[in-house]
RNA sequence: GUACCCGUAGCUCAGCUGGAUAGAGCGUUGGCUUGCGGAGCCAAAGGUCGUAGGUUCGAAUCCUGUCGGGUACACCA
């Protein structure tokens, strides 16, 4: 693809006598051949020929060439030039390794970014899975990748669990809390959560018990405590990120390389906004950026308590993560709820750290509508938790032991949040999810099953590629996947990969529907064919942080 | 009110750096068939790509208006 891309810029710039010619490959409906270019209908106006004209005179200069990984130049409809390669060119690329296209890159990935003090939920699990994908399509693409995490161990939300805690326990009783069981940590702290927020809307008076709280565990971050309050927070404190720790590792997803807890990156960002006297301002008592200035709205980085916000802390683990990785692009995922609220937090970067807002890029996930209705609803309540959209999947899979029946339900999961755009809210259905016909990670799965098994059955060996029609066409598909990878990675679009995949299997199915491969006297090129097309689900897959069974 | 996101087949979604007859799954209808793992394959039905304009040789894709749904806009995260 290289090759012909070079091929052509080089004969569309000598003939035409131009100078930087961009031209882009693209792969067209199959009966079009390998690939096709548009160049000439783009060139006609310019040159004031037709594009059939155009096009003409780059075939002819290419078929003089006589490459002979080049099978067949056509021009079709207004005066797309549609290109073949050989048997042997479309087989090179078939098997071509990664193509490195982010090589030398450093990128910081922040996802997932759950509070402590509170539990997972759905969104959170989405979001975890999307941002563990994108870091490993970079990866692939050979760019180094620093996962990071950014969470509130700070702020009204962890005061209202305070308050929550204290009132359950009646008072901050330690000995409480250490006779809990280990598996009943989350969702107490949730239940705290809860309840802590609900008293702080309909009583004032816990409301000012809250808004205490919340300077008191400030307070902690900046000077040795003793007391209860103190030993209360730090134990839940672990209690949450331990739970996070493990159920990551659950979920079987690349861990994380740094955690940012918000109160390290508060006083960082509190050092920027006071040293930035000419971007922030006061107004009402508080410090504030003002927006309107660039198109925005204004945000307060410090409230009137003299406490730094969301933004504050934002602004601080930008400058945590710049300093500490030096990255070259940062990526950053948060719900779509945060799109505006983080343009003014960038807008603010832009004016403290000029340099490292360009290499900022903010990705927004939508949320999770339940497509089976009323029975996810009753399973899960109103909140959807993260573990039950996990066991709920698990309860559906059929699997003779509990290995498989994780590979099969994280399987299943992993791919039906994958597929979709990322971006707009998402549609989840349980009993899709798991199926094994149609568009599903177990799907896939099975289709590894299958081609595993067929290899099982004789040794693969290399031979001289030469297609019939129908192994052509499964050979044609196969020979994307590199590009697909690079074109995922360039996008941070992993749907892309799902679709490929799904497509490249039902590719298979259409040639194994009517091509024997074992015992067959084509046997050995339909080997090849299997092979490469086993390993490219189980790369791909993987990426896509989905393991294959071997059998099921 | 202002800004941003989303409107593609009955349902759920791909396609969006403009390109050839708008694709897939589920569902519906008909056919193939006990197969090297048929959890498949072939075919049919189903679309004014929300809508009206504009740009272009060419628009689901870009621009503008408009309608519908969602979200955010001062001391929460």
């Amino acid at each position: 693809m290289e090759q012909l891309q070079n091929t052509l810029i080089k004969i569309v710039s000598d003939i035409f006598d131009k100078e930087d010619v961009s031209l882009g490959i693209t792969v067209p409906e199959p009966q079009f051949g390998d690939f096709t270019s548009n160049i000439a209908l783009k060139l006609s106006k310019e040159l004031a020929a037709s594009p059939r004209e155009v096009a003409l005179k780059i075939k002819d200069a290419l078929s003089q060439e006589n490459f002979e990984w080049l099978k067949s130049v056509e021009i079709a409809g207004p005066g797309f030039l549609n290109f073949s390669l050989s048997d042997s060119a479309l087989w090179q690329q078939a098997t071509a390794t990664p193509h490195q296209t982010m090589d030398g890159t450093h990128v910081v990935l922040e996802y997932s970014c759950p509070n402590a003090f509170k539990e997972l939920h759905a969104g959170h699990l989405y979001q975890t899975l999307v941002g563990d994908v994108l870091g490993n399509m970079l990866v692939r693409e050979g760019a180094k990748v620093t996962r990071t995490n950014f969470g509130g161990d700070v702020g009204l939300h962890v005061a209202k669990s305070m308050w929550g805690i204290q009132d359950l326990l009646q008072g901050f009783d330690i000995a409480k809390l250490e006779a809990m069981p280990k598996d009943e940590h989350a969702a107490f702290l949730s239940k705290a959560y809860v309840h802590g927020a609900k008293s702080y809307e309909d009583n004032d008076l816990v409301k000012l018990q809250v808004e205490d709280f919340n300077k008191q565990v400030y307070g902690l971050h900046s000077s040795e405590n003793e007391n209860d309050f103190s030993k209360v927070y730090w134990m839940c404190r672990d209690w949450s990120y331990e739970y996070f720790k493990e159920f990551y590792e659950s979920i079987e997803v690349a861990p994380f390389d740094r955690f940012y807890p918000e109160s390290e990156t508060a006083p960082v960002g509190l050092g920027l906004v006071r040293g930035a006297v000419d971007v922030f301002v006061e107004s009402d008592g508080a410090i504030i950026f003002k927006g309107e200035d660039v198109g925005l709205h204004t945000r307060v980085f410090i409230t009137r308590e003299n406490l730094p916000t969301y933004e504050t802390k934002d602004l601080g683990v930008i400058k945590l993560e710049h300093d500490e990785y030096d990255f070259d692009k940062r990526v950053l995922i948060t719900g779509n709820d945060q799109a505006e609220y983080m343009k003014v937090v960038f807008a603010a970067a832009a004016r403290v750290m000029p340099d490292v807002a360009q290499k900022m890029k903010h990705l927004t996930n939508g949320t999770i509508r339940f497509g089976d209705g009323q029975k996810m609803s009753s399973r899960l309540g109103n909140v959807s938790r993260a573990i039950d959209v996990i066991d709920g999947a698990s309860q559906l899979v059929e699997a003779d032991n509990e290995d498989l029946k994780k590979v099969l339900s994280l399987g299943a999961v992993k791919y039906s949040f994958l597929k979709q755009r990322f971006g707009a809210d998402i549609a989840f259905d349980l009993e899709e999810s798991v199926s094994l016909h149609g568009n599903s990670g177990p799907y896939l799965q099975y289709a590894y099953v299958r081609a595993h098994s067929i290899l099982q059955k004789a040794e693969a060996v290399d031979v001289e590629p030469e297609f019939t029609e129908s192994e052509r066409a499964f050979a044609q598909k196969i020979s994307q996947f590199e590009a697909v990878m690079a074109d995922a990675a360039r996008d941070l679009a992993q749907q892309i990969i799902c679709t490929y995949l799904y497509e490249l299997a039902q590719s298979f199915n259409r040639f194994y529907e009517d091509n024997r491969v074992i015992d067959d006297e084509r046997q050995a090129v339909r080997l090849m064919l299997v092979t490469r097309y086993a390993q490219i689900l189980h790369d791909g897959l993987a990426v896509l942080g989905i393991r294959v069974p071997e059998k099921m």
